[in-house]
DNA sequence: CCGAATGTTGACCTATACGTCAACCTGACG
DNA sequence: CGTCAGGTTGACGTATAGGTCAACATTCGG
């Protein structure tokens, strides 16, 4: 599992004390390379849930991981409400009745699926943008071969 | 190469002749499965460039086959721009001189970068949530060992 | 106590990717 | 000749993913 999933499914084990360090939103913001802005708007949506310190929203690394979370889901070209689904399945497991643990897991399997549906596109598309690369390499060089001055 | 991107190239080499068989929008939108509005919108956006026929637009084959690598680039999570420049690579090759090739090669590798930290991320998050789902399994084998009834 | 920093909500603006609807044209059929 | 299927453009509406700006609250340093 790469860290950055390691680490929130970890964080999720163990609540927040009173060492928890919390920070503000123009921090988290940073540290993630996003903005105030996009990080309310998911909070919006419900993907991020900060507690709130004096009016203010407070972050842990806990939403530190989630956030890279929904940025890697988008860079893989899912929707923010399809990361939401993700981001479920990572939070909701551990804790449920058998029944629970059941749908949850249906709901994984589709996830995947549509993730390799995805991944499949991709690489066939990549496979023939490679072939076509090959093929232009290949002309160059003839080109230059005919009229090497040209 | 896949079926659909090899008959498109294909198709580019070919041009239209009179035994061509057009047909209109209605039966494109059919044959891909969408509808006529978005293949419109697609032409707005210089995806698709059907000839005229007595106002109308009239479609090929060559057509078919571009309209599903639109609709293989929108599964792959691609803009409708990010579409354009794909099918512009597919038309683009084959014609130009060494310093066009040479920018289409550029453009070709850039896509491919951009394609490949995709199919990556994906691949990460294929494995986190193949990973869960054996947790679940487990715990769902532990679960109905304790209480087989429950 | 004042101001700068940091934060808040709300409202409105933008681009993308279409859907929906209106009003119109046009060729084929009876 | 009417009309009906099939097509056209144009205008407006919708959801997503934010950006931008205004107006206001809070807290810290001097």
């Amino acid at each position: 599992m790469s860290k950055v999933a390691r680490d929130y499914v970890a964080s999720l084990r163990k609540p927040d004390d009173a060492e928890t360090k919390y920070f503000g939103i123009t921090e988290l913001a940073a540290a993630c390379g996003t903005t105030a802005r996009a990080i309310r708007f998911y909070e919006d949506k419900e993907l991020l849930t900060p507690r709130r310190i004096n009016g203010g929203r407070a972050y842990t690394r806990r939403d530190v991981v989630r956030l890279s979370l929904i940025q890697r889901g988008k860079a893989m070209g899912m929707s923010l409400a399809e990361v939401k689904h993700i981001l479920d399945l990572y939070g909701e497991r551990g804790q449920g009745k058998v029944a629970q643990l059941e749908y949850i897991l249906g709901r994984i399997d589709e996830s995947i699926g549509e993730l390799e549906a995805r991944r499949d596109h991709i690489a066939t598309t990549l496979a023939e943008l490679k072939i076509i690369r090959n093929e232009m390499l290949a002309d160059m060089k003839r080109k230059r071969r005919k009229k090497p001055a040209a």
